[in-house]
DNA sequence: CTGTTAGCGCATTCAC
DNA sequence: GTGAATGCGCTAACAG
């Protein structure tokens, strides 16, 4: 009431501004192309009208300069972008024209802010991972699922990167970007970060077990035991003794679900009486190229059967050295990959495979994480077993 | 002035809310975990005070909430969040104590308001487009340069999935984001797409070429004319006539680049005084098992000396295909694919194959963007050369 | 059906 | 060095 004469006296001047800036544009010479000018920025050009110092670009119209011209309150204009059905129709017409000839488009932030939400899902991943993970046949059936549901909920992926991996970093860089929620691909767990996250009241899930605390319960997880005790048993089956398990390693450490999958190819082994010994399990890391030389110096010196390999790439790199010095699958030996199943039925030889239904999984997350944002309770997901898929890269030994 | 002691009576009740809804839980029975009660939705309760109807949710703290712990006003507290050095020592640890009490978080979207920035890029793609997308090798190396650089200026991706890929779907959903600018995926040329966005005023830039306007330069292109044609020059030169160009299709329509490729190729043929027929060009979709049908139709009957394959897809389709029917390349088959040096590297044989700097251009695509972002005039970029890189799917005829 | 009012959370003046 | 006041653009609530 109070206020109002005065926020008038400024849109005019605003606008004034703006009008002046508009017609010095005309004058300009036409060297530059329209297109790049349209965003010039007038960094010399600071136009004072004692109430408020002009912004340094050409300002874009907003609901008041529309509602001006179409005679309305911005209320009106307001309806008419949002479809209310109480407007009248020739209002209505007369807002359009004016939204039209000044090509308004509302201010997305402005309405984000009153409104508190975004529709944005951040992927929370550090920014060496996400360079590596792209690569990576797991993650691309993620992406897919996590885009196709997103897109289905209404809303989109915002990629996060964080320079570093841990949890202050990650929470650093969550809590400045506004989003609704946010899925966290995180290496290693970090129970630390889930806690700082639920104080600050924000949504999120994990990609997969995050802590030891059997109260978080924000991930979609797998039965990795299961997947590691199917692919040996199955080796075992078919009389392979002679096995290594190949895992990937981050900074030498092994990732927990690898963990998992050890506990189950020991479990296979003690269930057929056989010993298992630590040094059947070779770490090598994830890239193509190291991959390949860690197989190679694998199979310089030793004579396994049968290869478990928990890694996509390096199976890759695994069969790449195989066409390389001629062995052949299976008859020479063996090989089970780990992850999604159309990945490895697109390889040549197919792959027997331990496959988990990612785009399930993934769906899962979304809906978890829709849920907090709705702020309905969300029930824990029971975890996923894999599936053993037999294709042409195992055979019986001998 | 006037408005002031208003504002602070709500403020005030919106607090006693809060404080009310906070013992509220205390009280309530501890079956739900804390976890979820956290974002509990308390639709059921609403607190009228005369003023303002409370929000359903509890309330996070906001800037006056930590001024208030803090014994100090707003403005305060928004000079120590933003760092500023004209706070005394003390006054500081205070703010900073009640910060951390409160657990306070500062709006990013409020933020994002104020200042008129995001830190957002937008990557828009149709949703149909993004799920088959993220399996090739193209895009693969071009979402991981555009993280990588994104991350270096200190953005952020944000996947934008248009349910349609035409210029109005492709606009409606730009318009309704937040980003400060937009990377448009889009498989057809759209130079109307490109006038809404000027007019709009959001800055913009392409992955190709989209339009025939030669005042259209906001895309970092390759000269995929010069890449048909040393790639059949190569051919030829070893002998090859009986090629086939095979080409990816999006309902029956060839892609702009693709028709380029085959413009470069025709112009090898006519050097070479070959006479070149539309039949040698084969169009099949890029999809795995489509693909590997087509081929298999294409080898069934007819039996060319040498393939050019302008799809990464397509071309492990085809090397597939070689593998389960006994073809040797390159003593059966010559073979020639498009796309990242890298991608063709991995693969068994190594595929000779003519490559573009995706990482280069990607990165060109982001600084052409973030200088429209600025309003920094652009300067065009010259197409990008591609390189032939001959590995050993290509040999002499005979 | 349309106008009036006020505030979302923050940061930025301008006073003191 | 700190407080007071106010707007960013939009929309919800209310009044008429």
């Amino acid at each position: 009431m109070v206020c109002k004469p005065f926020r008038q006296y400024y849109r005019i001047a605003k606008r004034t501004v703006n009008l002046i800036q508009t017609k010095f544009i005309n004058l300009l010479p036409s060297i530059l192309r329209p297109n790049s000018l349209k965003s010039f920025v007038w960094h010399r050009y600071h136009f004072k009208f004692g109430i408020a110092e002009e912004e340094s670009k050409i300002k874009k119209p907003t609901i008041h300069d529309v509602a001006e011209k179409a005679k309305v309150t911005p209320s009106t204009v307001s309806r008419v972008m949002n479809g209310s059905t109480l407007v009248k129709p020739k209002t209505r017409e007369r807002v359009l024209d004016a939204v039209q000839s000044l090509g308004y488009v509302p201010n997305k932030t402005a309405r984000m802010f009153k409104s508190g939400k975004s529709g944005i899902l951040g992927l929370v991943v550090s920014a060496q991972h996400i360079s590596e993970l792209i690569y990576n046949a797991g993650f691309q059936a993620l992406f897919k699922a996590l885009a196709e549901k997103a897109h289905a909920e209404g809303y989109n992926i915002l990629i996060i990167t964080s320079a570093n991996a841990d949890s202050e970093s990650f929470f650093d860089v969550i809590k400045n970007q506004a989003a609704d929620g946010f899925i966290i691909l995180s290496p290693s767990g970090s129970d630390t970060l889930a806690s700082k996250l639920d104080e600050a009241g924000i949504p999120y899930v994990f990609n997969m077990r995050y802590s030891n605390n059997p109260e978080d319960i924000y991930y979609a997880s797998y039965d990795d035991v299961e997947a590691g005790y199917v692919a040996a048993k199955y080796l075992l089956d078919l009389n392979h003794t002679d096995i290594r398990f190949i895992v990937g390693s981050i900074k030498g450490q092994v990732i927990s679900f690898n963990s998992e999958r050890m506990n189950g190819v020991m479990k296979a082994f003690d269930e057929y009486g056989i010993p298992f010994h630590e040094e059947l399990i070779i770490r090598i890391p994830g890239q193509m190229d190291e991959s390949y030389a860690g197989i190679h110096q694998l199979l310089q010196t030793q004579k396994p059967s049968a290869l478990l390999i928990s890694n996509e790439i390096t199976t890759v790199a695994a069969l790449n050295y195989f066409y390389d010095y001629g062995y052949r699958i299976p008859q020479d030996i063996s090989v089970i990959g780990f992850g999604p199943a159309e990945f490895y039925r697109k390889l040549r030889p197919n792959l027997t495979s331990v496959s988990f239904d990612i785009a399930w999984s993934s769906g899962k997350i979304v809906d978890m994480l829709l849920q907090r944002i709705e702020g309905v309770p969300v029930i824990p997901e029971p975890p996923k077993k894999p599936e053993l898929i037999i294709r042409e890269s195992t055979a019986r030994k001998g």
